[in-house]
DNA sequence: CGGCTCAGGTTAACCGCTTAATCACGCGGC
DNA sequence: GCCGCGTGATTAAGCGGTTAACCTGAGCCG
């Protein structure tokens, strides 16, 4: 701290020579590894703090082989808006974790999905980062098995629930880390407080279907709705924008029998099927309900408000960034589910009216 | 891409074994350089190519003394909403200028403001990155005099107009390079066009007074007022959240000399404000006007639609990170001003009702 | 034909840190 | 009194590139 701004960095030899002591002695003791004195290790962290050091991570990393990095490769343009909170929040969630650990965090923006992983193999050839974090697994996505072919540690956000079938899901998670939210648990919730309301038809706006996260979903409602036993339901598959909820939820609307409650696969949409009923004529919750799944301001500053699910990405990151440097680190593969997301009810939902 | 996932690395020794050269020659072909015939050169590049090979970063970074690295500290959390949609097209917009250059971006949150300068002397000292990229430049920001005695090379995203009094700033950006948009040119479109309308009365509900983005925003449209020479202007500081520009609306309409336009420094309170409306029985645009200063897919939603002012950040990130690149490689300092933002006219504006 | 130049290559030092191998030395045991 | 041993240090060999300095031979000139 005293002495910053010179020119020339400092290295582990001035510590060294300021320490009176070998520039082995200086990296064991900096290092907390054995082989000096507690005496002469406080003599050299002494040296450094005044000397303002910090490590080269270049020289340290070529001296271990290790990068002391992990990455994320996120394809641009990342989607829409929603989708922007989530991921900041998973980056803060991310980095909570890494920052703990003193790994850093490599960010990467490619312009198609493809690109992905000419990039893990780029960073793997050049020891760039010890191992990457994925999000938004696909169906089919090729992502798993290259970075097993690879070599690359790698976790997910989100990577699917334990259980899931391989053959359905078209990807073979073996080997790799990753931390999902208990969906069918939260979709179980969302479908019992919809028919609690004597709610018996029930559509779902969402995602892409694409997205394994959708798929999820798809088989979370799928059973709940089957476990209940007496409701229909139905779902369209949109791109998760603004205007994809709208075009899905008038086509919804405009059915001869259309449902008495709308649920979202994220806020945007939600938020936006009010526009729809405005535009309808239609009120919220007088003549259909509607349900976010995934929370934000967004849905408290509507006319309704929204019921929405919330989730914490933040925690669902952090634990999947400790999972990856668990891998990194020799440990074995993670496969963790948190809880299902809470239900908060607003202004949005209410019993159907009597017909 | 052939051979890749065989265990230990690619490095230029085997290159050069492949290629039936010395590992220097193969450096100097790699790299573009003069020293190989042409000849030798493709030769070279064939067999890095066929072994799939790429440089080890930390071993070029140590002989460079460079880090092909910039950085980018970010204060957790990311405040609110938009500001992630912010953050989402900056990253956007720095990565595609750092592809472009094959430079990598290391990303790092921390929890106080106050632990950003410490990140930028380790960082400096480790030779962890080039340069670092900034935003959300602060009244008396400590950051940019903190970075010159560094020694670290940084641009600034919004850094401010060109011409900004340093004295009023609390802010010495000498060295520094920036892109900012014309604030003075978009706050001036936003008050030309409400004047039209026949607005006399614009009050603002201003994103956080400590922001200089907030404080240019305040000169800017306090020159176009006063330029206009009829209006009564009148502003509220926020924290950019719904609820405060909820509270703000609430607070400000509730004048007894009420406004009949609001203007907004973000999306999300221009949206909260409608829910005010609501609340208090006015109607927008019949009892009052809006326009937000930042659009979004939230403007499209809402009903009536919002007015707002499109921004390019994503433009300006890049620009900001061409900047840097050239600080870095010892051009001077950049400034740079974009063109105002564009104003878009929605649902929410109208001529104020005669009284 | 000797010597100079220059393109095309090679050798080896170095970047800063890690770590295996080595060493000096004091001490206890036989 | 000598040997073996453990402790606390040093020495030196990399890690995988870059690059200054040096070498070699072909081409050219006077």
């Amino acid at each position: 701290m005293t002495a910053s701004g010179e020119q020339g960095r400092v290295t582990i030899r001035q510590v060294a020579e300021h320490a009176g002591v070998s520039e082995a002695a200086v990296s064991y003791a900096l290092n907390g590894r054995p082989g000096v004195s507690e005496q002469t290790r406080a003599r050299v962290l002494a040296a450094a703090r005044e000397l303002g050091w910090a490590p080269n991570i270049a020289a340290r990393s070529l001296g271990t082989a290790k990068a002391n990095a992990v990455g994320m490769v996120l394809v641009r343009p990342p989607r829409v808006m929603v989708v922007d909170s989530f991921l900041t929040q998973m980056l803060s969630g991310v980095e909570a974790e890494l920052n703990r650990n003193d790994v850093a965090l490599v960010l990467h923006l490619v312009d198609d999905f493809a690109g992905t992983i000419d990039v893990y193999r780029r960073w793997y050839a050049g020891r760039h980062v010890d191992g990457v974090i994925m999000t938004d697994l696909r169906h089919a996505d090729p992502r798993p098995a290259a970075l097993r072919e690879i070599g690359l540690p790698a976790a997910v956000i989100g990577g699917g629930d334990p259980g899931g079938d391989p053959a359905v899901d078209g990807l073979d998670l073996t080997g790799l880390s990753s931390v999902d939210a208990d969906t069918a648990g939260t979709a179980q919730g969302i479908v019992n407080y919809l028919r609690a309301l004597r709610h018996r038809t029930i559509f779902r706006v969402a995602g892409p279907r694409e997205l394994l996260h959708t798929v999820q979903r798809d088989a979370a409602y799928t059973a709940a709705v089957a476990a209940a036993g007496d409701i229909e339901y139905r779902c369209v598959y949109t791109n998760y924008g603004a205007a994809d909820g709208m075009r899905a939820t008038r086509e919804l609307l405009s059915l001869t029998e259309p449902p008495t409650a709308l649920v979202f696969d994220n806020d945007v949409m939600a938020a936006a099927s009010l526009k729809v009923a405005h535009e309808m004529g239609l009120s919220v919750p007088g003549d259909f309900s509607v349900v976010a799944w995934d929370d934000s301001d967004l849905c408290q500053i509507t006319v309704p408000e929204i019921t929405a699910v919330v989730q914490v990405p933040a925690l669902q990151a952090e634990l999947t960034a400790r999972a990856l440097l668990t891998a990194i680190g020799g440990g074995g593969p993670t496969r963790l589910t948190l809880p299902p997301g809470t239900l908060t009810a607003r202004e949005s939902t209410r019993p159907p009216r009597p017909r």
